[in-house]
RNA sequence: GCACCCAUAGCUCAGCUGGAUAGAGUGUCGCCCUCCGAAGGCGAAGGUCGUAGGUUCGAAUCCUACUGGGUGCGCCA
């Protein structure tokens, strides 16, 4: 239930009502027509800026157009006061029963109050973390995959089908690095002294790769020249390492629906078939890039190359898609992996990124523009750095110091649910300061604890009611007496709660979860101001232990709450709270 | 040199794809806890929304040019 697309339909049919009577023009175009919340709650419930929109092609002046509309709105027994306000707002307030059958609605539905048909069902793939299968994911790589796992779960809330997916890099030259590092294990475990030099990974955590691969092949490797040992000892290695990437994974509750790799698209006529497709549209050709101006590379000598025409696309240089010897850049199995994503079958496409690839997003939206012939969008998300701090004080890595901090070193730290809402209480592309002494802290500064107080004070409403014999499953509640909530308190919560669906809706469309766990504090806060208010007007207390109907009706509302904080933290990947301790 | 991101209260940040007197937390200041739901509550002060133009009924939001910070820029993926 949209309280907000219920009053817009009522709008748009009364302006319909107007053109009808002849005081509007037949020839109207209603789509910025909007009804929102006003942003100070003393204008009304919702503010609808329908005259204004209307006044310059209908001709007319707003107010007056206001006012029509006002009359009309004001025949319908939803619509308690329509007034005309500044430059022509009309302020809407509703009737108080409007408030209770959204209360109602949230006890009814339950998870589902909130959900929408928006998606209209369209398929999405939302790509995230794609780290390189070299090591255990650091902390770098939380903030995007909690970032694309809320995502996720928010579009499939507004009524898509999302596919969640990590691309392996297990294509490149990284790859062979981490064989190499493994063989030196390897070697180590059988007794041999090595050296671990540039270009290698020394980390700790590829000993037991190491042992695990003689556990597997005994001696057959040792003293063996390259060529007999990298292919498998690659795909040995890198296996162990999406091993221990799923688990750092499961361990912040994500879990991918596909993975995709990098190396399936080599020597399989896949690349080909992508660039094939290019080709095809003219896109592909040889020549000569320009130095990049002002900071030419040392070794810089013009080369012809093969390159695609991503400036017909809106990018700003053309990029190659082979280096100077024929091989492919990078870029070429990025095509690849995007065409395949778009024969999939796939209405939408959203890349995770962290911030420093900033530099591909116009290629990429290219490449997928033109193999798609733009009807495929594609919308890449940065997620910005991490800052990490102690005591106040900044916190730095470093892989030589030993001070490299994993994603799992922050979760055995504070926990999946605080890691998880930290991360999303700021917007992608701000950088994010994450403090394990703030994050830790029980008091209102967090905003976790806020809202999981929020949910931990409901129930505990509800374990004492059902102490005092009161009934308050969800089915009772949804059927008891609410004309009594009329406070302004219990109103604004209320208000708060009509909210959810647009806000599910508003930050589904607009790809910002972050927005999803603003909503849940504001409304933890008119909670909390509520239950604030009951320590002075013991009327407003939810627990009225000689009024058990009262008390049911108050109950409800708070009830409602926790719907509510539940669906959204289900959103975030957050597990509600049943209790502080 | 070019591209992208960012700039909002002392600090950390929201701000509804253009709406009304720009919000929250924290910090500061004032008041409140003998009892009842204080891991607190109520209130106040605090802003040229980086600067300068433009678009229009209306701009923190869109456009242009600057300033300052971050990221990136052909054989690293």
């Amino acid at each position: 239930m949209n309280l907000f697309t219920e009053i817009h339909g009522l709008v748009l049919s009364e302006l319909a009502g107007l053109q009808a009577d002849g005081k509007l023009p037949e020839t109207l175009d209603f789509a910025n027509v909007a009804v929102e919340p006003p942003r100070d709650a003393a204008h009304g419930d919702m503010a609808t800026n329908a005259a204004m929109v209307l006044a310059k092609p209908a001709g007319l002046q707003p107010r007056a157009i206001a006012e029509d509309l006002a009359a009309r709105l004001l025949a319908d027994d939803r619509i308690e006061s329509a007034d005309v306000a500044g430059p022509g707002f009309l302020n809407l307030r509703l009737a108080p029963a409007m408030w209770h059958d959204v209360v109602r609605a949230a006890l009814q539905d339950g998870e589902a109050f909130g959900r929408s048909t928006m998606g209209a069902g369209q398929k999405v793939n939302v790509e995230y973390v794609s780290a390189n299968p070299t090591g255990p994911l650091h902390v770098g790589h939380t903030r995007g995959a909690v970032f694309g796992d809320a995502l996720a779960s928010l579009l499939d809330y507004v009524g898509y089908e999302v596919t969640r997916e990590y691309y392996i890099n297990d294509g490149g030259a990284q790859v062979d690095v981490l064989a190499r590092s493994v063989y030196l294990r390897y070697l180590e475990a059988h007794g041999q002294a090595v050296a671990f030099e540039d270009g290698t990974y020394p980390g700790d955590y590829l000993i037991e790769v190491g042992e695990a691969l003689k556990a597997e092949v005994g001696a057959a490797y040792v003293d063996q020249p390259e060529d007999v040992w990298l292919a498998e000892v690659r795909s040995f290695a890198t296996d162990r390492m999406m091993d221990l990437i799923r688990e750092d994974l499961k361990s912040l509750g994500v879990e991918m629906d596909v993975f995709f790799s990098e190396k399936s698209l080599y020597g399989t006529g896949r690349i080909e078939e992508a660039l094939k497709s290019l080709q095809d549209r003219g896109l592909i050709y040889e020549g000569v890039l320009e130095p990049p101006k002002g900071k030419t590379p040392e070794d810089w000598e013009p080369r012809e190359q093969t390159l695609f025409r991503s400036t017909d696309y809106g990018d700003d240089v053309d990029r190659p898609v082979k280096k100077s010897d024929g091989s492919w850049t990078y870029f070429a199995p990025d095509i690849a992996y995007h065409y395949d994503k778009i024969t999939r079958g796939y209405d939408m496409l959203i890349d995770v990124f962290g911030a420093d690839h900033g530099g591909y997003v116009k290629r990429m939206k290219a490449a997928v523009g033109a193999l798609s012939d733009n009807r495929v969008p594609l919308d890449i998300k940065l997620c910005q750095l991490v800052k990490l701090y102690k005591n106040g004080e900044p916190f730095k890595m470093s892989k030589r110091a030993g001070t490299f901090v994993t994603l799992r070193d922050v979760v055995e730290q504070v926990g999946q649910d605080v890691t998880r809402f930290v991360m999303l209480t700021r917007k992608n592309d701000a950088p994010l300061d994450f403090d394990f002494d703030k994050v830790m802290e029980q008091s209102k500064d967090n905003p976790v604890f806020y809202v999981q107080y929020a949910n931990a004070r409901v129930n505990s409403v509800l374990r004492k009611a059902r102490e005092a014999g009161i009934a308050v499953d969800d089915a009772t509640l949804a059927g008891a007496d609410l004309s009594g909530l009329t406070h302004e308190a219990e109103l604004a919560v209320a208000r708060k709660l009509a909210e959810w669906p647009r806000m599910a809706e508003l930050a589904g469309r607009l790809n910002e979860p972050h927005r999803v766990a603003f909503y849940l504090y504001d409304l933890a806060s008119d909670l909390h101001a509520l239950w604030n208010r009951g320590n002075d007007e013991p009327a407003l207390r939810f627990l009225q232990e000689d009024n058990p109907a009262t008390s049911q009706s108050k109950i409800a509302l708070a009830r409602s709450v926790t719907v509510v904080i539940s669906a959204g933290l289900g959103i975030l990947g957050v597990t509600p709270a049943e209790e502080m301790r």
